[in-house]
DNA sequence: GATGAATGAGTATTCATTCAT
DNA sequence: AATGAATGAATACTCATTCAT
């Protein structure tokens, strides 16, 4: 037979675990996420040593995932308000539609099991999203302050906008925009 | 009278779970907890009902004794960016010089244990903080905004801000104030 | 001041062990034990040295109480059928009117921190009951049968009795007649 | 598939909470049941759900245990008097054989932890043995009475004689013998 | 590889008993 | 003596991880 479908399998561990994780926490046992994803206990383990390798895995793949979301369908050609507002939109729509990955991330960016080297890989797949900051900026009152605080302050202004948009969905046009606007405010 | 209740021992073992915590999040073991205050295991059981009291009672002190820390020798006569800012550095100096109980509040806030009630009593001791947030967005660009939301940016920032000045102590003073003249570009 | 009430104390405590095991079982805590005798944990233990003392107490003065009604108001000049009767209804009459006691009786029956001693105790508050049954059997079939044979044999018949009065309040006179015509047949 | 569940090691922890429970009582740790079954503590709980549901299993197996015992080799052509005859040499022979097993029971018996369908499976069990008690006193003085009094009372006896039995082991076989005799002088 | 049973360290909580007041 | 806080041993149950099948 073809090669075995183990790449289904590991995906099934990994998403089954976003569902799991979201709605129980990090508490949750890993037989319960083998469980969800249809497959054995013990096979879990064959595809990450430990649970915290799986939460590593989880971390950096869905921080991908969001970043990969975020500059999807960036108008390379547009001025750099324009981009800026575009990748804003960009990440606010991918976590309104999947607001478990959301809850997932919030709960791993706590978790002393995520190494530095997770971080890392997490900060790298932001490159993009940091350039893009990096050049909003450029010419505004933030420019001598370090990248990495401007990013801080993105995330966090993410986050917030985003908790309110879930919390008054009925307004959540209103919030984006006026998260926006906050943010050029601090930085453009 | 047999020997009272002694509020040393019940304070005893909150500051123990602060260290304790601190260093090894939610997760610690009660008993570690009681040895650190110095205290039987038993006895932290009668002076909290169970962990997840302990964990209520600790939420609901420290998060009371930073919004009293962020009001501190509050200038009333100030005007209005001045009161801002000095409850600014309130919370900074605060966060600066317990980074322990900001670690267990952070810990602390997205744990499933913690209450609404407990949730609602932290938000209470912070009323002092929210209304001045509604007079400093008073005329800003904010002021249609509803308040939770612009109390969401405050803490996000404030977050962001005390992480980078921790991170890069050298430069603490410069990262308090871009963070307080970003939050007055965005409310103020 | 007079003596201090300690017999006050000591009965107050045996009496709440009662209502409280003969509800919670032998697993009782004895905090609970002592709180419905309106008296200290602490003090609980002046009286009685440990919690399997107090067991042994119980059961000692229980059963003594129990064959203390089971004699009372014996017709001594009576026929030996008449007498035997008399007992036979006492102890039912007891048994129904404290229910509690003897649940608690048949709770510490089985326990094993009742000591041999606390046995030998009880099996003595019983004599009179013996020696009447010694007579009623000392013409029947099982005259030559040990005596303790034919006590267990009327125990287990009394329980079996009451248990089916206490179930079928209805028709407990019939049960009660029933019983003692089955003894009777048995030993009379 | 895995290492399938087996029998074998279900059985050994049932056969070692007998040997356990007959001398520690119902407060053995679960922990000493598995050690004494050769497995480990975390074991039995692939096994049995809780404590609680190990005693129920316990309770109905050996009651299940008992009840095929009283019954087996019944001479289905003989007379009444013979055929409870033999089921009451059976029931003794039994009770003597395994006297642990006899004591569980009782531990059992009055514990709150037997749920009210395990005791009713217990009786279902006993069917055959009620069937029989019935046609027993079919034509004797108990013939009115209740079945289920009939059935406590031979209880009881039975539990009588066994004890004395076993306490007076020379006189075994005349006690066996007595106790039958009295048994149907009440209800033959 | 896949399975799921086996393992045993780890943990909150209870409670008899002691002891400071 | 009375009180009730302090103690710490004890215990059912969980769960990451291993391993026999």
């Amino acid at each position: 037979m073809a090669r075995p479908k183990s790449g289904d399998r590991r995906s099934a561990i990994l998403s089954a675990a976003i569902r799991i994780i979201a709605s129980e926490g990090l508490g949750a046992p890993t037989a319960l996420i083998a469980k969800e994803a249809g497959v054995s206990n013990g096979s879990l383990f064959t595809y990450f040593e430990t649970k915290a390798d799986l939460l590593n895995r989880l971390y950096i793949e869905v921080k991908a995932e969001a970043a990969i979301a975020a500059m999807d369908g960036l108008p390379l050609k547009a001025g750099i308000r324009k981009r800026a507002l575009h990748m804003w939109s960009n990440s606010l729509d991918w976590a309104t539609a999947c607001p478990e990955k959301r809850r997932v991330l919030a709960h791993l960016a706590v978790s002393g099991d995520i190494t530095p080297a997770s971080r890392r890989a997490g900060h790298q797949a932001m490159a993009g999203v940091a350039s893009l900051i990096e050049q909003s900026r450029e010419n505004g009152p933030m420019r001598k302050a370090p990248l990495e605080f401007v990013v801080a302050i993105l995330n966090a202004l993410t986050d917030a906008t985003i908790d309110f948009m879930i919390r008054d969905k009925a307004n959540a046009e209103k919030h984006r925009t006026a998260g926006f606007e906050a943010l050029w405010r601090m930085i453009g």
